[in-house]
DNA sequence: CACTCCTTGGAAAACGCTTTCCGAAGAAGG
DNA sequence: CCTTCTTCGGAAAGCGTTTTCCAAGGAGTG
């Protein structure tokens, strides 16, 4: 057998009408025959059929595949996402086609057009949006097309495509962490600020310096770097933090893994957390829950939001885009210890 | 527009045969006219259009997309592995498609199977075989099957299959830690096997026994714990092996996310790591590359792994079954200091 | 100038399925 | 016993491509 059978096949083989064998092998409303029935289904079996799923795709317009967009599948917070996507995707018996921009955010529309080339059934964007409008324009003309066809399209990120979307509350977790932190006894704080093109990096930024404004605390800009999103953008940021030699007595890194890597840069100047310095996170990534010091951080149901993502772009489309909130939890842990 | 254009659309308004369209837009070895050419193009992308894909399937006979079975894509072995196979599909002009088992290895099988219904290119099988015959036995038929399509598999595991397959060299890396470890000074060692059913866990407890034989050093059976392959699995198997009160300088846990699992048992019994028990892991996890102490492990080039298998899988087919081993290297770092 | 060879465009036949429309046969109703 | 419904099987028309085969015209060749 160098081709696989086709329905064609089994239904000369069973001697029934293509009709027939496509009504018993693949759901119809259409009832057949017990008799008939039987021996479609063994013929089927013998020849070891397997139903073409690119022809039943072009007949009912799509196919029973979502597309995944993510930044970086290596990195935990996506693949945690991506894990919640993957689990609904499964009850609901769909394929789940994953993509990685490698974190250069042009490529989002490339792969929504990619997608779209395909006739996926749904196509989830994950991850943060940008602040380059050309990029968002590109990425809002490839969801219309997309949308044009039967397609249904769905973001975890902020609200900037009108399209469902799960928004982590970024702002107001920041701005409970600062709050506690404050409450905690720190007063002066440095911010590993990542990528300023990366909304959720600026979001959480903004609601940081919001908490602390709360209490009449300002941060000095040059106690704000910028970097990678990554542990090593962390190493580095918090190495140029130290270089300047700025007053600080705490360093939020606007997610986990960078914050891993500023405790890692602080151990090489021999200035070990949380003694020397205090350190918080965001996102409450599982793998690094065993660092030490444990990280003090700002919780999110990563794989909830993958969850309900794809909730939304299988539901019924609402008239209009709708936007669920994911609450954070601020978790106080080694890494900030009260002061005195 | 609330259906996309197609290639007679485009045809039609360009005032061409459905054949040029198809050579302008869809790569051919034919060459159309300048003029012509020209003309499809501007409309297609007045119109548009986008080939669909599933047509194309249909008629070539297999989709540009390589199918990736994982055992769990939040782990982050596996979604390191992904991110290798992706690194090499992007280039390659592939979509990938990811499923996860979720840890279910009789899941696997399934999802080849829904693999060739979508007529993929390519599958690849991550993970580890398991020790069950009969799992074995109904993979082996569903890959034969989806061989005998147009379909190549490839596996990065063990070669239990008669597939091309990249397999890491759990025994030699185990083996080879263990070594080093006696030459560090420590000779009473308990061991967190994992699942007794998954292969990677059972090469590695018998690299690792084989090594310390080498030194006339044993384990006892009951210095040995199994568990799940998971930091939980670790924290657990841990906690078991301090109960059973057995006297030992090191644990080797299999895997590195076992090991975390370890260190934090310990701390929790009040005995931290390295100063009160060493702790050894396998696989150097980047993202737990930070954890205090640094955890000594056997680094495996995971990203590597995937770009293999891919290139594997896509390059010609050998006339049998081929294996790349996959190097492996001890990295001694401060979780296993030198006894004195 | 007659012939062959190339180049380029088009018609039409697949590819493997779903679904609509028909028709036959049996059941139900008068 | 005739008519009207049901029920169930089959013929055939797509779905959107690619690719083979033809044909026409122009460029080379003797």
């Amino acid at each position: 057998m160098n081709r696989s059978a086709t329905l064609a096949d089994v239904a000369r083989e069973a001697g029934v009408s293509l009709a027939t064998a496509s009504r018993v092998l693949n759901g119809s409303t259409r009832v057949v025959g017990e008799q008939l029935r039987e021996r479609v289904l063994t013929t089927a079996a013998e020849l070891n059929y397997s139903a073409n799923a690119a022809a039943q795709a072009m007949v009912r317009g799509h196919l029973d595949v979502v597309g995944v967009v993510v930044h970086d599948i290596a990195d935990p917070y996506f693949s945690s996402i991506a894990a919640g996507v993957m689990e609904r995707a499964e009850q609901a018996g769909l394929l789940v086609a994953l993509s990685s921009t490698l974190r250069q955010p042009d490529r989002e529309a490339d792969y929504v057009a990619a997608f779209r080339r395909q006739r996926v059934r749904a196509v989830i964007l994950v991850g943060s949006r940008t602040t380059d409008p050309a990029q968002l324009a590109r990425l809002r003309t490839e969801v219309e097309r997309f949308e044009s066809g039967r397609g249904r399209v769905a973001a975890v990120s902020q609200r900037r495509l009108p399209i469902d979307t799960v928004v982590v509350e970024n702002r107001a977790g920041a701005r409970a962490l600062a709050e506690e932190l404050v409450a905690l006894g720190y007063r002066r704080f440095g911010v590993l600020a990542g990528p300023s093109h990366l909304l959720t990096a600026v979001d959480r930024l903004a609601g940081f310096r919001n908490g602390l404004a709360h209490h009449g605390i300002t941060i000095d800009d040059d106690h704000v770097v910028g970097g990678e999103f990554t542990r090593d953008g962390g190493y580095v940021a918090t190495g140029e933090l130290l270089r300047r030699k700025v007053d600080v007595s705490c360093i939020f890194a606007v997610n986990d893994v960078m914050a891993v890597g500023a405790m890692a840069a602080l151990r090489d100047h021999r200035m070990p957390p949380p003694r020397r310095m205090a350190v918080a996170g965001f996102d409450d990534i599982a793998t690094l829950r065993d660092v030490t010091p444990r990280l003090t951080t700002v919780r999110v149901d990563l794989e909830d939001l993958g969850r309900t993502a794809l909730d939304l772009v299988l539901g019924e489309p609402g008239r209009t885009p709708r936007t669920r909130m994911a609450r954070c939890e601020v978790v106080l842990r080694e890494s900030t210890p009260a002061t005195r």
